[in-house]
This record gives C-alpha cells, structure tokens and sequence, in this order.
DNA sequence: TTAAATCTACGAAATTTTTCGTTGACAACC
DNA sequence: GGTTGTCAACGAAAAATTTCGTAGATTTAA
C-alpha cells in the first residue's frame, strides 16, 4: 500500500537520516558503523536503503571517489514537521492540543524541559 | 521485521481503533462504512484486520450472534501514549520539548489552542 | 421454501519495507 | 604484482502489512 499522505522517510530511512544530520557527510560504512551501534545490520543492508534513499531523492551522493560520499537532501526541520504532522492527522485528528497533552504524560517530562516548553509558547504568541 | 520497541498498531489497525474509540462496540460492516467514507476498502480486507486485531488482543469480539460484535481491547490514552512514546524515542531522542516545538509549528496553532495547552501545562505543574 | 443477500473463515496474492548473498571493481599491503 | 580486504551494484529473498477472491454458513425477503 502507499502512503496515505505525507510520504516521508521509513523507520530505518529515518535512522540514517538522524546519523547524517548528526555527523554531516558520510560514507555508507560510517553510517552503517553508528547504527551497528543500537541495532546489528548488515554494511550491504545500509548500503542498499541508501542507494534507494538517494532515488527518492532523500540523499544526495558524491560519487567522484571510490567512495560515495552521502549528504542529506532533507533538513530535520522539514522532515520532523512531516513526521508530526502526519501523526497529528492520523492519531489527533489535527488537534496540537490532544499531541502535546499526551507528549507530557508519555513520559516523565522535567521541570526543567516544562520550563523551556512554557518559553516555546510565549515566543509563539507573536 | 519486527518493530523495535514499543507494539504498537499499525496505520489501518489504528483507524478500525479510531471508529470504535468513537462509536463503540461494531460490527466489521459498521466499522467499514465508516472508514470507504475517506478510503475505499473492501469489506473482507477490514474483517482479515479485526480478525488480526483480535489474535493480536487489540480488540474483543463478541460472536454469540450471527453478526460479531467487536469492541476495542485497549484505550485510547494507552494507545496514544504508546505512539507518542515511540516517537519520543524514534524521531526526538525523548526529548518532550522538541517534539511539542514541532506540533506548534507544523500547523497553524490557533490562539485558543495555544491558551488551552499553557492550562495543560499549568495543571502539569504539580 | 427457494432465491438473494450478508456474514465469517481462510488462504493466498499484492505491496511495502528490510535484509542479505554474490559479483566484479578498486585499493592496500606485503 | 599477487594476495587480501573494502567497496558499489544488483537481484532476490525475507518480513511485515494490506488486500482480496472464494467457499460455506446464516439470515432476509420474496
């Protein structure tokens, strides 16, 4: 099936996404070394999702050496606003209000982090 | 493969819970209406789910009657809990702040909604 | 009481996502 | 310069999810 709306990354697209974002340009073998890291996988696995990545336009790859060179395609910015808003769809029925109710009880959110969310709020109020 | 965390739904799974959330206990035919008004369906393709559901234990199935009557196993909170948290962990290294930073700016947070989630974090405050 | 309609069960196919084995090219090392 | 190791490409298999066709049981309506 395909996706209802918002085509975004998979899970394991999104993991190696995360490691780019993180590390800048890398080489598969990079990539594939930080998530051996958390979850054991094959260098030809990582190797493959970033071939079909870089179809899809989610990478970009520097092949002028032996080897590639990958680089993101997409900011986290506009990929977590994807992410979000396809679950605010689907699970919240659009409402923010439902999302971030149960973003606070999911777990146990510090006093510090209510702080800095409550600053979140006054900035938006513009 | 096997999801890495937290079992949660799957996207369809999650709409059958969504209409029983919402209209209570149903029968398949009853739960398919609902769902081909926003994506046509075939009627065996949503029993093959709740049939699925109902081994999974995401839902209960009375079939004393000729017609079965399915009602959701779990609750709405629970289940929305569930997904945020794996978000929390997938998407935002757990961090509560940013995601909450995303669901502001993914759409166009109303001023009501705004005025109710500061309630939501003042009641958080204890 | 037949005929038509509706329902469940079941298996299999179709789709999507993830994984891996193999092959041939290139590099590094001795 | 030959052996060993790393790399990209590719196809295909495996796994997970979604879809549907068919068959047999039950109900409804004529």
């Amino acid at each position: 099936m395909a996706r209802s709306k918002a085509q975004g990354p998979t899970e394991k697209e999104l993991a190696i996404l995360k490691v780019l974002w993180d590390k800048g340009p890398s080489t598969v073998r990079q990539i594939n070394d930080v998530i051996n890291k958390t979850q054991q996988t094959g260098y030809t696995t990582t190797l493959k999702l970033m071939q079909i990545m870089t179809d899809k336009g989610l990478l970009v790859r520097d092949d002028s050496e032996f080897k590639h060179v990958y680089k993101p395609a997409v900011t986290a910015e506009t990929t977590e606003e994807q992410i979000v808003g396809d679950l605010l769809e689907k699970v919240f029925a659009g409402s923010a209000e439902k999302l971030v109710m149960r973003a606070l009880t999911a777990k146990g959110v510090t006093a510090e982090e209510l702080k800095k969310i409550r600053h979140l709020l006054d900035k938006m109020e513009d």
